[in-house]
DNA sequence: CTGTCAATCCAAAACGTTTTGGTTTTTAAA
DNA sequence: TTTAAAAACCAAAACGTTTTGGATTGACAG
């Protein structure tokens, strides 16, 4: 269990630690052949400095930590592209899933990062204030703010509502509807944007034309089938906040006899696998995660070596169009068939 | 930048730093009210001992590190299942996105672990006979391999294509064909089972009617279609090595006017979510992933507590019975409509 | 022969902990 | 009041590195 230390390999080559340290790190004191000789016998020892002795001396560890509570789904395809971006700077990617914003400040403190990109739901204001005091190096991915060395990497959700509203309207809608999500900085961005903007164009949308979707399949189908329940009229286009709760829409229309687009044109957010391959394909909007995955390492990789204060980084999404919007039915209101 | 250490702690308290590492962790040589007056100070000056300081000390870092090439998809759920199981037992989980072999038993070498999970193509013999060499605990998960301090967990992936192989037979199919995976443990094992399995039934499954599908839905989309194209009789048993393949499969059948599964019965591996909404849904095999996750992440912490030698577990899955499987038609080979 | 310089090597300090083996202080018993 | 035991505290060593500031060569010029 006890593993091959500098130590071992000085006395095997019967040399001092700091010339095999020299030796090691590409250092100048030392003659070609006493190089050579260290080089072969630290490999045929398995010899590997110590990441803790290393970082004691150091103050610098070599990786970036990613810190949330879930990897699967977006998460992951974040984390590849970042990973990306890390190696080719020279760093390693950790991703460190922790339960607690307490357990994400405790990692932080303990310095095991050089930085941190964090999207943790559990991390709040009293957190920040702490990384802020550290003084290290990290990057939001969940929120807008930024200090000194503090920056955020987000996707201009506000655009995104806007956007929609713009899709929709374009094909000739009147009559809007909107499924929330929950009150993360993007689903209250998605809201916000599509709202003002169709404020803009002289459209207000009544507080019982939107409906609970949190985020999710389930609650977006649960909600739509008391809205259909209730017997109000039925508008005809509807942005839902991502594409899981659009899906839990359509199921819900199809399953009360409307037909998608025909009757209702529904507009989904964030253009997971499964929408390509739904009936109807979704109509969506691209956010670019790995775009924005490569964007926050840089960030964090640009903040470690002083490159500028923290900052805000917005990237844009667009269109996609597929099977499930299309123009507005001539009659004001949709209407089940049969 | 220069962050708080068990110096600063004690001279604020005005004692000795052996004092202060005695109150912080419980030990019992201090009293009441100094203990209180420590840790409030500490907690005040956010405080938290060094991880490098620490481990140089302990010879251990109570983290387990799960060592991959990528984190989307199939490995997001499983780190997020390991992530339960080594937080109830005391342990944080790192995900290391690695590029080659080399850099995970580099990483490993630099004793930042405790244990490691592997999953990583790039890890070959050579890495292996190393990593026995350290006798650090460790688990693959994509190899049959034991030794000291190293276990396997896997997919019990001959029994699964064993048990593909009964189940179109169940159904009344006699002409089969294979969807190739790529030639990892599984790819191989699926095969082999499903081989056996028919084999032991009497029947011969000719290589013709073995198709390249590399996991990947286009290749096997294009081994299909090159398939009709050559007119061969169109067996009515496919067993695809995974959902992805068998989703390819079903895009050449349907474009070339098979009707799945009255003309063509496919059953697919893995139980990806899409199978649930594709059209028709998909047949396949259940491997219970995050099963696998847990038992990995536990059979790790047994080998980091000494419970037991390395050794091998698998996992077994089940039939998930949807629509792209039925029973045989009447006539012997498929043929397309009109 | 002396002095200088470059090349090669090394001892020791420092990084932040934990732990060992004390020492000092307090308490309780005699 | 003295003594023994218990409680509270601390100095120093150790963990594995890197780095600083020499020390030791040998060659070469003066």
């Amino acid at each position: 269990m006890r593993r091959t230390t500098i130590k071992d390999v000085a006395k095997a080559a019967g040399v001092s630690i700091t010339t095999v340290s020299h030796a090691l790190s590409g250092g100048s004191d030392v003659k070609q052949e006493t190089r050579e000789r260290i080089e072969k016998l630290a490999a045929q020892m398995n010899y590997m400095p110590s990441f803790s002795g290393r970082n004691l001396k150091n103050a610098r560890t070599g990786v970036i930590g990613l810190y949330s509570r879930y990897i699967r789904g977006f998460y992951g395809v974040l984390a590849d592209a970042m990973c990306d971006a890390c190696q080719q700077a020279g760093f390693e990617l950790d991703v460190i899933l922790a339960e607690s914003g307490d357990m994400v400040m405790s990692s932080i403190l303990s310095k095991r990062v050089d930085g941190a990109i964090i999207l943790h739901s559990g991390f709040g204001d009293r957190h920040t204030e702490v990384l802020r005091e550290t003084e290290l190096p990290a990057v939001f991915l969940d929120r807008e703010f930024s200090a000194g060395r503090i920056s955020s990497v987000l996707f201009d959700s506000y655009k995104t509502g806007c956007q929609a509203a713009d899709y929709l309207c374009g094909l000739g809608h009147r009559e809007f509807m909107f499924i929330k999500g929950q009150d993360t900085y993007d689903g209250v961005e998605r809201r916000r944007g599509f709202y003002q903007r169709l404020r803009e164009r002289g459209i207000d949308l009544p507080s019982e034309r939107e409906l609970e979707g949190a985020f999710d399949r389930t609650t977006a189908q649960r909600s739509m089938e008391r809205f259909i329940a209730s017997g109000a009229p039925m508008p005809t286009g509807i942005f839902a906040a991502n594409d899981d709760s659009a899906i839990g829409c359509i199921l819900a229309l199809t399953a009360a006899g409307y037909r998608v687009p025909e009757d209702v044109s529904i507009l989904g957010c964030d253009n997971i696998e499964l929408g390509q391959w739904y009936t109807p394909s979704l109509t969506t909007m691209k956010t670019g995660i790995s775009t924005m995955g490569r964007l926050a390492a840089q960030e964090t990789i640009a903040l470690i070596n002083g490159e500028h204060p923290g900052r805000i980084t917005k990237t844009e999404s667009t269109i996609v169009e597929r099977g499930s919007c299309a123009g507005a039915p001539l009659s004001e209101a949709a209407a089940p068939v049969g």
